[in-house]
DNA sequence: AACAATCCTGACAGTTCCTTAACGCGGCCC
DNA sequence: GGGCCGCGTTAAGGAACTGTCAGGATTGTT
């Protein structure tokens, strides 16, 4: 799933270019101004930043500047200025790539894909461990004495939400609304299944777990 | 040391862009037609091309993708040429930039920075070896008991996003969108094809594969 | 125009995974 | 103490997924 931020003021512009991305199997959001861009870009993780660079409370290079500080996903930018102090500015600021209005549409698909191509996912070393096992975040691994460990994606799944909020206490409705949708936030028994297999996968001794905690009539808990 | 090819039929062009990049810094080869740029490139390690489409001997979005089977070099593209199909076809032929003449100066280096920011260290010796085959990334190629093992463009797509991420699980989605692009993250029977040629090429034993893993609704894993 | 290589497509069998149900256990309240 | 509730455990059927093969479509080349 490859997921863009369309930001720009022009609400044709913005809606015309959902459309587009949408159709062509890009997940999209969108922001109408630099603070709104800037906090959509915080909140999702992006392969991809479309930037109007004339936008009504930011300036554009301020707006990539910012960006920059956080992420490494491309920009591609838009701009109606022609100039080449322009250009050299957005580009030299943190820019990828720079097109001028108007653009056609199937230029703009392709410099994306362009950009695309040489992007690599944001792999940032996500390692957690205990003393029985290890759980490699990035990679989606689990290990257990030096061995691999299979785990069903549904269980990866269950694993990954406890792992990530180490310590926290996550409700079982937290738990089922994420792994198996928000539809399914009764279905408790699911819970029940799965925490079984994963201790008898990961937990030395089964009868006392040590890092797969429940709390009775809550949740589960995950304590490294 | 920046190591830039340019290739370009205009003598003057030619001249006055070498000494404009060598007085930037670079170090610069050039190239007047198609046959001694892919020469020049195979001959140099680079970091960077600059490639006019207008070539007397070859088409060059020819050149552009016979350069593409043995280097991954950013190619900003030049041109006289403002169609959008132009620029399509040579961005998805491997192009990382287009540029249309007349073009400022100015701008062609703030995009050749844009695009030498992004790249990674230029054909470095990747080389990615397990006890049963050998891939050179950097070379494009595949060895198994000392033979050349041949593969189809999309076989050798697949590996090399494979092979890059080490250990790492590929979810399907991600193969798919890597390899066909992102609207085809639904055809997963392509992936089961492809595997399995993958696999008859390069495992001892296809029917228990070491290296070329598959996670059962995920995606696959590829073990040094 | 014919050929070769590659890619796409659909079907089948074998495997893995999810769901569901049943049962035992322990704690809690009446 | 008996009944109730929530949790852990296990097993089996069915759904979903994967590996495999072959024929046809597509592309590029001579």
């Amino acid at each position: 799933m490859t997921a863009v931020l369309v930001v720009d003021d022009d609400p044709h512009l913005l809606r015309a270019l959902r459309i587009t991305l949408q159709a062509h199997g890009y997940t999209v959001t969108t922001a109408v101004d630099g603070t709104s861009a800037l906090l959509a870009a915080t909140q999702n993780p992006l392969s991809l930043i479309i930037l109007d660079l004339g936008l009504p409370d930011i300036d554009g290079t301020r707006v990539l500047k910012e960006l920059r500080g956080f992420s490494s996903a491309p920009v591609l930018v838009l701009s109606a200025r022609h100039g080449s102090e322009d250009k050299v500015e957005a580009l030299d600021a943190g820019a990828d790539d720079y097109i001028t209005k108007p653009f056609g549409l199937d230029e703009l698909l392709a410099r994306l894909r362009a950009l695309l191509r040489r992007s690599v996912e944001p792999e940032h070393e996500a390692v957690v461990r205990t003393d029985a096992f290890t759980v490699d975040l990035a990679k989606h691994r689990v290990t257990r004495d030096g061995a691999d460990v299979r785990l069903t994606p549904t269980e990866w799944k269950i694993l990954e939400v406890l792992v990530r909020n180490p310590e926290k206490l996550i409700t079982q409705q937290q738990l089922l609304s994420r792994v198996w949708g928000p539809a399914y936030a009764k279905e408790t028994n699911y819970l029940r299944v799965y925490m079984a297999q994963l201790r008898r996968k990961l937990e030395p001794d089964t009868a006392s777990p040590r890092h797969l905690l429940t709390e009775a009539g809550i949740g589960y808990r995950f304590m490294p």
